[in-house]
DNA sequence: CCTTGCTTTAGATCCTGTCCAAGGTAGGGT
DNA sequence: ACCCTACCTTGGACAGGATCTAAAGCAAGG
């Protein structure tokens, strides 16, 4: 993650402890942390550092594309470094873990036109839900 | 919906001028309300609901199968009437206007078997997101 | 009718996320 | 190396959505 960081502060952000450390937590495979989540790995880092700054950050890394936010029904939105690959998600009805998955098919395209209502569609988010093979028991 | 009130008188759900009132507010096609919205149009016809009373009533109606729950985002839960045949969701990111669609595919199935993790998948739900005609100009 | 257990209610409370004003600091300029 | 200043961080207040609570109300079976 240092390379987006450098790509960050050569677009004119600046490079400060706090969105280093939000940074380096965010790193890795099948990480879809909440904010709050974050901010608890971070402070473990740089205690001092608040969830304001953890919220803003995230902020401005979903805006310059760098991190996907996802909505999870009625519970906090999870944080994804693994944006530039776009994806969907599997999502576990009981523990609530949560893996990318690449479906097959375009699911774009499986919106006929008759069924556009006239919208420009530009976006499609899946979720599919089940249970994992840890809850499975 | 009356004969969905019956059907959940029968089981044992006292019938009261409240839950008539939402019900009779949550008729209709692509009606996809807030509760706050839900809960102002049943105050018309009944002034002393409280926004308790809606919340417990929807959540019911969700639990039992009879209404969706559909979550946007950031933003207020929705509820959706049109519970009995399995849709999916075109949402208009300007205005938050969303109609009910469905898609051609076998959805379920464009997710193959390498890519379930051993997961016992479920369900899936797709939001497609766009702009509405209307926000369109 | 009565009774009883389910419902409703207002308001408190919780959770997630944003906003604010005050103080701190990265990093370009000198 | 040192300043400056625009940008950043901070704690706490705030806001919207949703749930919880304890007291009062009422549907409906007996
Ligand atoms: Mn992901
Ligand atoms: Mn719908
Ligand atoms: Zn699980
Ligand atoms: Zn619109």
């Amino acid at each position: 993650m240092s390379d987006l960081l450098e790509r960050l502060r050569e677009r004119g952000w600046r490079l400060t402890a706090q969105r280093r450390v939000v940074a380096e937590v965010l790193d890795g495979d099948h990480v879809h942390l909440t904010a709050d989540e974050v901010h608890a790995r971070a402070a473990r880092r740089l205690p001092e550092i608040s969830r304001a700054t953890v919220y803003n950050t995230l902020r401005e890394l979903v805006h310059r594309g760098e991190v996907l936010e996802v909505s999870t029904d009625g519970r906090a939105k999870r944080y994804d470094p693994n944006a530039h690959r776009p994806h969907h998600h599997l999502l576990c009805s009981r523990c609530g873990s949560m893996r990318d998955v690449r479906p097959t098919g375009d699911l774009l395209a499986d919106l006929p036109p008759s069924q556009s209502f006239g919208f420009t569609v530009s976006e499609v988010e899946v979720t599919y839900r089940g249970v994992c093979p840890d809850c499975a028991g």
